[in-house]
DNA sequence: CTGAAAGCGCTAACAA
DNA sequence: TTGTTAGCGCTTTCAG
């Protein structure tokens, strides 16, 4: 195979020759160049070393300057979807803020179906430092094969009981911020629709639920979950049982604007107005949700936050720091729109049409 | 029998250890482990050789072979906008075809609002072969950086005119599917609501309506663009300026279910039933597509096929190929559902509520 | 057929 | 204060 016609002058300027245009040798350039704090060089060498870097166009091989420090300057991130939004308004500010402290962001998806061992593949191979998990879930392999290699590693949004690097958010207080917004408008029979319960933020945001609900003296609402996520799956079937189990109920709380999506229809096809038969409300807000028929209320979660702040606390890690919890303490907010109102007076019974 | 061997301690193995203990030389063993087909072996030491890595549980370094290669194998996926489903997909397959070339993905958010040059900074830094450009769009400044640069890339899904190397889908061909579907309903006065025009598929798509349009003796569509894609924006307000300004249209064609559903939205404000009195379908499908209210038809792309070949594309020009333009042929799908029906027999005159 | 030598471009350690 | 030496782990010559 013929050697690839490189345009003349197209070459890339190495670290040698900044050094030998400023007069000096390669590693003190290199000091200069990446700052190191205990070189103590004539200020003058300096300028003229940044100088001709600057010239040159100088940027450094990240990988020669990877494998010689034994660290790459990659991070991955592992998502369960990609198609889910929640994930990927975690994942843009993610990569931003990985930018800003130095690393790149590589992208794995692992799916529940495909047991997929490209991570273990990518750490394995020396192609990361760390690892940004926001696939955990009981039974992935992934967690068994982590404590084997040992890599830095966060748990994002989804965390792992006693893992000690959990990052995640408010998930409990959002359940409470709704479920009071709910009694405020006078509902006490509501239903907390949920995500998969083998997925810890579900669990702690139907644990959120009941306990407000308590708390403010209402009857335990009716918990049901959707168990299989990916692409909408029979995420309508299940909200058809749930409205039809439970007609006495006049609100609900849904995990996600999908699933809110998937009561609205339900109780559409049943006749029941919504919000005047009965409130439904979603956990995080998706630019879909203001567009749903009547427009989706939300708790609006801080993703952007818990995306910049898993990245910091990984890099911590990697900057020698034991793993710790950490709880983003942004609060959930309600945004009310139209799909939450007053309880009906009388219990909620089916009509023959919308109003 | 399928015992894997996990390298204990800290230490990682390294090729010469395999080399070791199958008695020969890294040369030797790199070449066997490589599938060098230029290398005349012993058999016998062949089986040494891979035995030895597969009981030491040897995983190359990829940076060391790609420091020697002057290979990085990694690629960088630049999106516009993370939230948006469509490159969800796209990337999404995009990552797994390149894991099975031997390539990492990288991703870059090249937003229309922070003009970043994160992604030059990878490029020049060496980290990546090449790039996957799905934030093309006219005035972006990666363009004319990137013929400075000299990197393999090719731009998926939104091209760009005459640069021999976009990836595309038949955009047009989905913007007929749409206009025959809802024509064979006895449509005759649509809409098409489109995505800002200045990208390249929209566009395309726009022409494909208009050309359907022609060719079954339709009064020429009403095209308006929402020039805002970003979280929503203003859609809604789009969609009622387009209901409103047109009252004799029956069927709209929106550019995203995003867009559909603003467009419910707006008739829905207006009294407008959906699909009674006018018709909505959608480009492209998304969970939330079947989940709206009513559940939207719309025309299903390939766009994990998409992902994929953009991927192969841009392989085979690391591999020395020149770069081509690329349609993925598979064609689009209309899904029916219930958001279009027969059009009115009578002009469609605003009601005071849904039927 | 196989192995020894020579780096890829960078930086940590040590000399001067 | 500066330069020299020595690799990181791999693969591509090029001799044996």
């Amino acid at each position: 195979m013929a050697r690839q016609p490189v345009a003349v002058g197209q070459h890339r300027v190495r670290l040698a020759e900044v050094a030998a245009r400023a007069v000096t040798s390669s590693p003190i350039a290199s000091r200069i160049i990446n700052d190191d704090p205990t070189l103590r060089v004539r200020p003058e060498l300096r300028r003229r070393v940044l100088r001709a870097a600057r010239e040159l166009g100088y940027r450094p091989n990240e990988l020669a300057s990877a494998l010689r420090r034994g660290r790459t300057g990659a991070l991955a991130f592992v998502v369960p979807t990609l198609t889910n939004p929640t994930f990927a308004r975690i994942l843009r500010r993610a990569v931003v803020e990985a930018r800003e402290s130095g690393y790149a962001v590589l992208l794995v998806e692992d799916s529940d179906e495909a047991p997929d061992d490209s991570v273990l593949q990518l750490v394995s191979s020396g192609r990361i430092d760390g690892l940004l998990i926001a696939s955990a879930r009981p039974g992935i392999q992934l967690l068994a094969k982590l404590r084997t290699l040992e890599i830095p590693h966060v748990f994002v949004n989804r965390g792992v009981d006693g893992s000690g690097r959990n990052v995640v958010m408010r998930d409990a207080d959002a359940s409470q911020r709704a479920v009071e917004h709910l009694a405020a408008l006078g509902h006490r029979r509501i239903a907390h629709f949920a995500a998969p319960l083998a997925l810890d933020p579900a669990r702690r945001r139907v644990a959120g639920t009941l306990a407000a609900a308590a708390r403010l003296g209402l009857p335990e609402p009716v918990v049901m979950a959707q168990e299989r996520l990916e692409d909408g799956g029979d995420a309508l079937a299940t909200a058809r049982r749930l409205t039809h189990a439970h007609p006495e109920i006049t609100a609900v709380y849904a995990d996600s604007p999908m699933l809110a999506a998937a009561v609205l229809r339900a109780l559409n096809e049943q006749g029941r107005a919504v919000p005047h038969d009965c409130s439904v409300m979603a956990y995080t807000d998706t630019p879909m949700a203001a567009l749903c028929t009547p427009p989706l209320t939300v708790v609006e979660m801080p993703l952007e936050a818990l995306g910049s702040a898993a990245v910091l606390s990984l890099v911590r890690q990697l900057e020698g720091h034991p793993p710790a919890d950490l709880v983003v303490h942004l609060a959930p907010l309600v945004l009310q729109r139209s799909s939450t109102a007053a309880a009906p007076v009388a219990p909620a019974v089916p009509r023959t049409r919308n109003r």
